[in-house]
RNA sequence: GCCCCGGUAGCUCAGCUCGGUUAGAGCGCCGCCUUGGUAAGGCGGAGGUCGCGGGUUCGAAUCCCGCCCGGGGCUCCA
């Protein structure tokens, strides 16, 4: 009786028990095989009690996972060599790559180690060792790697549950590990050594320092450099070097302080092109809009329950004896907005909308330009509904943060739903039925939206389920925008009610929700996402007339006042230098349109068009030249 | 916050290992010449508390210590 055995090109084989997987199928055909849920090695041998074995290579997600895992034993083989006194940690596939800790004794990798390191993982490849599973006891392991000094496998093995575990060796090197592998190190054609870099050993600042150092190898030469082509590609595309040099904003933390925004003035246009496109569509929607202060007493994040764990985010200070503090988040006083009056079913949902300013004392170590700032304005807002229009809430919610991101360019995103742990309801406020009903209602309105979800169990905050929406940008990173989350617990704590048809005192269900995120941090994205390149819609100077000789000023005025009338963000060259260096000084600052006008332009009244990334498209008339671009000069909801 | 690395002109960087005249370059900026036709015309000039403070030394950008700020991680998150 054979065994079905599925190549990843979908064609079968079949093959008896006892042969080994790699001898059946063709040379370099596959890294890993699948059995059910099980991925085994492929030098493991078909087993009676298989039904089907699947093949798979570099392009599943396992595939990528076995190959990079395996690069990342060379590496460890290769810093063992070179520092045998190095102790091993962790290593393990990321999803993009491979890193392996080890504890150095206080000393980090230099560069030059690094090379060396990546030198001698070729020799490791050269010698294209086999790797051979073993498995043993864990008291055998265990006995294993004291006698090897790895203390750290030991501490991982006196952790685990297993009495049997498996070991990997190849060549002088042995690791604790799952596996799989691949089958001998040969397998790993290109890899490159990308940076070293500090953490702790199982990521508790408490634990000692381990070094960690960051690879990634591909099957194929071309792949690898792709790699390092995006890579530099989006290195290239940092928001905290591109928006200074095109006069974007900047952040002078050394003399403000770290983490907070100076907008300049065309950083600042766009920003306000896009506040004002937020502001119509959440009025359009039926948002209302507030604003509300920066600054509250302290009292007011201790109704709210946000002090007790938000204490140490929190800008704190001492006025007439009463402790007052920055906001950090704006719900307490869009509760008030609800609170000031009793409210009736009628009037619900309620959905207040403000571009609020907060600031958050984020540990010196994560702040990151625009991306993780300490000041930053949310697009927020909460809804007030009854339990019954939930759903409906949510679906609107959804549809709009879609039509926001699409707006924005972005075509993909990711969902997820997190919810809550069901085993531990005593970590969560509200009661099972609050938890039940809610989750449902997310789910639904997501079903009717026809968005593939990924579910996240126990990944909900204590107060409420969430729905968060990543989006994918131009070079395939994801970015979380927007999230979406109910809370049981604000409700109770400011006991924020309605009163229902019936007469009866009802809490209400409570909606926060911000759909680009943060402001600041969605301009850091969008400024990747484009590289600097804004649609014309944003750009801060949509039309750059540029006079080819100072003859053609007057004309170039001209032409200026009447792109100026039609309501278009035009600037004009005062004619200086060639031609030549004005129109590559203009492309360097992203103006998407250039107006070339001299002697035949001004004689014609026309205008030379050319546009950024695509040339010259030759010389129309001005009137033409307006309405040719009418609709994108602006907003997507002004079309 | 913690670990490692770093901070020299507006920007990118050299000089620092091994202390020693007026600290350099390119780009940008300013001026003059050039009056230009689709990504860099020529010449000249200005511009620096060498992150801040302290120490060592006859002498510190250079060596040592502290602090501030940045980068990469850990953790966290909009």
């Amino acid at each position: 009786m054979g065994i079905k055995v599925i190549l990843p090109s979908g064609s079968e084989l079949v093959a008896d028990p006892g042969m080994r997987i790699l001898d059946i199928i063709p040379p370099n055909s596959g890294l890993v095989a699948k059995v059910g849920d099980r991925l085994i090695d492929l030098t493991s041998e078909l087993k009676p009690e298989f039904e089907e074995v699947h093949v798979l290579d570099f392009n599943s997600p396992e595939g990528r996972e076995t190959y990079w895992h395996t690069s990342s034993h060379i590496m460890a083989q290769a810093v063992k060599r070179l520092f045998p006194n190095a102790k091993l940690g962790i290593g393990p596939a990321t999803e993009e790559g491979f890193f392996y800790e080890f504890d150095v004794e206080g000393k980090s990798f230099s560069p030059e180690d690094l090379r060396s390191i990546e030198e001698e993982m070729s020799n490791i490849v050269k010698e294209d060792l086999q790797i051979i599973r073993e498995e043993l006891s864990r008291e055998e392991a265990i006995d294993l790697f004291t006698r090897l000094g790895e203390d750290y496998k030991v501490e991982l093995l006196r952790e685990m549950e297993e009495e049997i575990v498996s070991i990997y060796r190849q060549g002088e090197f042995v690791d604790l590990c799952r596996g799989p592998h691949l089958p001998s190190t040969g397998w790993v054609k290109h890899f490159k050594i990308l940076y070293a870099s500090a953490s702790y050993w199982k990521g508790d600042e408490r634990n000692p320092v381990m070094q960690r150092v960051y690879g990634i190898s591909f099957p194929d030469k071309a792949m690898l450099e792709d790699y390092l082509v995006r890579r530099e590609e989006a290195k290239k595309r940092d928001h905290r070097v591109v928006g200074p040099q095109l006069e974007l904003f900047s952040m002078p933390s050394e003399i403000i302080g770290p983490g907070l925004v100076i907008w300049h003035p065309k950083g600042a246009m766009i920003r306000r092109i896009i506040e004002e496109f937020l502001v119509r569509v959440h009025l359009k929607r039926g948002y209302q809009l507030v604003y509300s202060p920066h600054i509250a007493y302290t009292d007011l994040w201790k109704t709210s329950g946000h002090i007790s764990y938000f204490r140490e985010y929190m800008y704190v200070f001492e006025k007439d004896g009463i402790e007052h503090a920055i906001k950090p988040m704006n719900c307490p006083f869009h509760i008030l907005v609800y609170k000031s009056k009793r409210r009736s079913y009628r009037e619900l949902p309620l959905r207040l909308f403000e571009l609020g300013t907060v600031y958050r004392f984020e540990r010196s170590g994560v702040l990151h330009g625009l991306l993780r700032a300490r000041g930053f304005t949310q697009d927020d807002a909460h809804i007030f509904t009854t339990p019954e229009g939930l759903e409906d809430e949510i679906f609107g919610v959804l549809e709009l943060g879609e039509y926001l991101l699409r707006s924005f360019g972005f075509e993909d995103f990711v969902v997820e739903l997190s919810t809550w742990d069901p085993s531990h309801p005593e970590e969560y406020m509200g009661s099972e039925e609050d938890w039940r009903r809610a989750e449902e209602a997310l789910r639904y309105a997501l079903e009717r939206k026809g968005y593939d979800y990924k579910l996240m169990p126990g990944e909900a905050a204590f107060y409420g389920p969430k729905i968060d929406i990543k989006l994918v940008d131009s070079i395939g990173r994801e970015w979380q925008a927007s999230t979406i989350q109910l809370d049981f617990n604000l409700p109770k704590r400011f006991d924020v009610t309605y009163v229902d048809a019936d007469g009866s005192e009802r809490t209400v269900v409570m909606v926060h929700r911000a759909l680009l995120g943060s402001i600041e941090r969605f301009f850091g994205i969008l400024l990747e996402h484009y590289a600097g390149n804004f649609p014309i819609w944003l750009a801060p100077v949509q039309v750059r007339i540029l006079p080819v000789a100072e003859r053609h000023i007057s004309y170039a005025e001209q032409v200026y006042d009447k792109l100026t009338k039609a309501g278009i963000r035009a600037d004009l060259d005062v004619a200086r230098g060639t031609l030549s260096y004005r129109i590559r000084e203009s492309e360097l600052s992203k103006i998407p349109i250039l107006l070339i006008v001299g002697d035949r332009e001004a004689q014609s009244e026309k205008v030379a068009v050319r546009l950024k990334g695509q040339g010259n498209l030759g010389s129309m008339p001005l009137e033409e030249f307006i309405g040719k671009f009418k609709a994108e000069f602006l907003p997507p909801d002004l079309r």
